[in-house]
DNA sequence: CGATTTTCTTGACGATTGACCAAATTTATT
DNA sequence: AATAAATTTGGTCAATCGTCAAGAAAATCG
């Protein structure tokens, strides 16, 4: 799962003992224990409200602890953000994978679109939030990038597999797409969140009219 | 401008004298100061690190005068979003109106959204960050609700004109067309303000490919 | 077991926040 | 001009913030 890329505090001694086995990322297993807990607070409070001390409520360490772990609290939440990414990315892959048909796909996909939304809408809130974030604070710029192109291949590969089991090519750019699901599925979330118990059916609705026009 | 909107705290005595003729919206008018220069520090520093003295600095009075306009900081805030929505939903209204071709109201249009993503990329921000906290924020949420839907008719507006000239009718929703703007503006967006230098014509480069297909 | 290192707690710091208020000032009314 | 009302100032308040350091506790090791 790239841990590497999730250590951006390295221990004092690390360069001592290269090949000490055991206690070797005990240290970035707990900054990921930790990376959760922001995670958490983030999808709960906003990135606005999240301050350090709530986070180790969340955990169960006292506050000073992450400044052990992390440098600062830019170090502590792009931690998190690319935490973040490994969960999302992969979601439908079993879907795309093994649907036998654009019916079967498309329903799968559809399925598992309103049980996201329906059980991880704060977590969705936050990247809507922390995508707003790297539009002012550069810090967050290159990892929020990242996970955006991730979904948008992440999207294309639904579509891709959707449109040759019709036997057809997608009638748009990946970059299309994905901005008119990203677009979709943000205007969606709000309702949702809202209290809306139609949002879930309609989005949905919108989509299963929408994807046989494309590919 | 329908400025009654703007109105959520009232004077103390606005009840006794209803013809007072000069005076009437004076208590209005210096909200509405008020309100621009919080938009103008929203837009600088984002939602999570603007505070009331920083907004106060930007305007030519003291903190403590915003709590003689305001109820609380969410009184404010929302009275600035109200305020920037009417800004916004005309843009293009000049163009759709006055273009007597389907390229003379695409290349209208297009010089019109490179101006503004080049000239007001911290207002947009804004907005992306402010629908970003609707989504934990309720009190939020019905004026950015409104102002979505102002944009998908403005998006709509636009588009039924451009179908319309080419004897067409629009081949999607108003909502996965404004969905698909949304989509594209943002992404191209945080391109631009990451100072890449080719973000905006390659945004009008997409969306001169994606108008012809659509209506 | 004792020594050493790693991990974690605790309390404090300077700064900042939103809210609130009394007094000073300006503006309007009589 | 005198009075009243409306507006603005500038300070205080309690709460909270990120950061840090000193030391207790726990784990590791010779």
């Amino acid at each position: 799962m790239a841990e590497q890329l999730l250590a951006t505090k390295m221990r004092k001694d690390a360069p001592a003992r290269r090949a000490a086995r055991p206690p070797v990322d005990k240290f970035n297993a707990r900054r990921v224990e930790l990376a959760e807990a922001a995670l958490a607070t983030l999808a709960e409070l906003g990135y606005a409200r999240t301050s350090l001390r709530e986070i180790a409520q969340k955990s169960e360490f006292t506050h000073g602890v992450l400044h052990y772990y992390f440098t600062d609290k830019f170090d502590l939440i792009c931690c998190s953000v690319r935490y973040y990414k490994a969960k999302c990315v992969t979601r439908y892959d079993q879907i795309t994978a093994t649907a036998r048909n654009r019916e079967e796909l498309l329903e799968g996909f559809l399925d598992k679109l309103g049980e996201t939304i329906r059980t991880e809408a704060h977590m969705h809130r936050l990247w809507y939030d922390l995508r707003a974030q790297a539009l002012f604070e550069g810090a967050f710029r290159d990892d929020v990038t990242a996970i955006d192109k991730s979904l948008e291949d992440m999207v294309w590969r639904i579509m891709s597999r959707y449109a040759d089991l019709g036997g057809k090519q997608p009638a748009v750019s990946p970059e299309a797409l994905y901005a008119l699901f990203d677009g979709l599925f943000q205007k969606y979330l709000l309702r949702h969140l809202s209290d809306d118990d139609r949002a879930v059916t309609e989005l949905q609705a919108e989509l299963r009219h929408l994807l046989p026009m494309i590919g």
